[in-house]
DNA sequence: TCTTGACTTAAAGTGCACTCGAAGGTGTTT
DNA sequence: AAACACCTTCGAGTGCACTTTAAGTCAAGA
């Protein structure tokens, strides 16, 4: 029982990439499809699995670049996974950062939000400004 | 006791845009300084806080496009109020999806930090593939 | 046979948000 | 007098990640 060979086009709505992308990446050595006989790429599960693997790199905020090179430690073997796994946990760490960023200026909006309701509500003075409405939360 | 001025020099090291950006932002209708009698660009206190709080929404992602549209609601006034609230709430649904989104990929990154320890410390078989070892979380 | 979908290389285009430089001008400070 | 910081317009350049086009070839299926 050979395992299900997919052509580009079906691939591509499979996993979400133009067929465009799939081959631009290929040219970076992301996705590197198999070929029949006829030159015509192929890609199997195993392929599936990759490509949903990167775009969770890409997903992180990993530049194409670094995921490069991500792949080329890969394909280094072995030795390499020390240098992968911290490659791995930076990007981590660097997410991470940005998460804590986006859920400062997020509560920012919030309370911006809260404001422009209690203008609406007059449960807020209306002469009171964002800024001055904002001190109260400065120590929490 | 008049409010201290800032030329553009100066403002741009407090606020950390460029005066490049600074100037920018004025063409785009985002940040206008007021002039001296020399058609110098002088900026205030308030205008520090107006780029604080246009940073906060620009760091949940909004666009500059966006940015615009909200800057000329805020200056139609009180009868925009309705507008440029759902618009902030929307770019916080928007930001927190993409939080949601990023830390799914986070999830899937730590593990396979996670498995690459294992192997480095043989606690997981060398046979053993990422895509297995993730199997296991499957029903979490 | 004709359409469909694949293949190639190389180059150009897109969208976003800056970023910079040229060229020439004013006003303040050393 | 020179240096410095500012002013203008406007067009070009940058970086990233695609996205599209052109022009031509090839093979399988209806």
């Amino acid at each position: 029982m050979a395992e299900k060979r997919y052509r580009i086009g079906e691939f591509s709505k499979l996993v979400g990439l133009s067929t465009y992308t799939l081959r631009y990446y290929e040219d970076q050595g992301l996705i590197i499809a198999q070929r029949d006989g006829n030159g015509v790429r192929y890609y199997t599960e195993d392929d599936i699995r990759w490509v949903g693997f990167i775009l969770h790199l890409k997903g992180t905020g990993l530049r194409l670049n670094d995921l490069k090179r991500y792949v080329r430690l890969r394909a280094e073997g072995d030795s390499t996974i020390a240098e992968r796994r911290d490659m791995l946990q930076k990007t981590k760490d660097d997410a991470e950062a940005d998460i804590a960023e986006l859920q400062m200026h997020l509560k920012v909006l919030s309370r911006k939000i809260d404001w422009y309701d209690g203008k609406v509500a007059h449960t807020i003075a209306d002469s009171e400004s964002f800024h001055d409405y904002l001190q109260q939360f400065n120590d929490k």
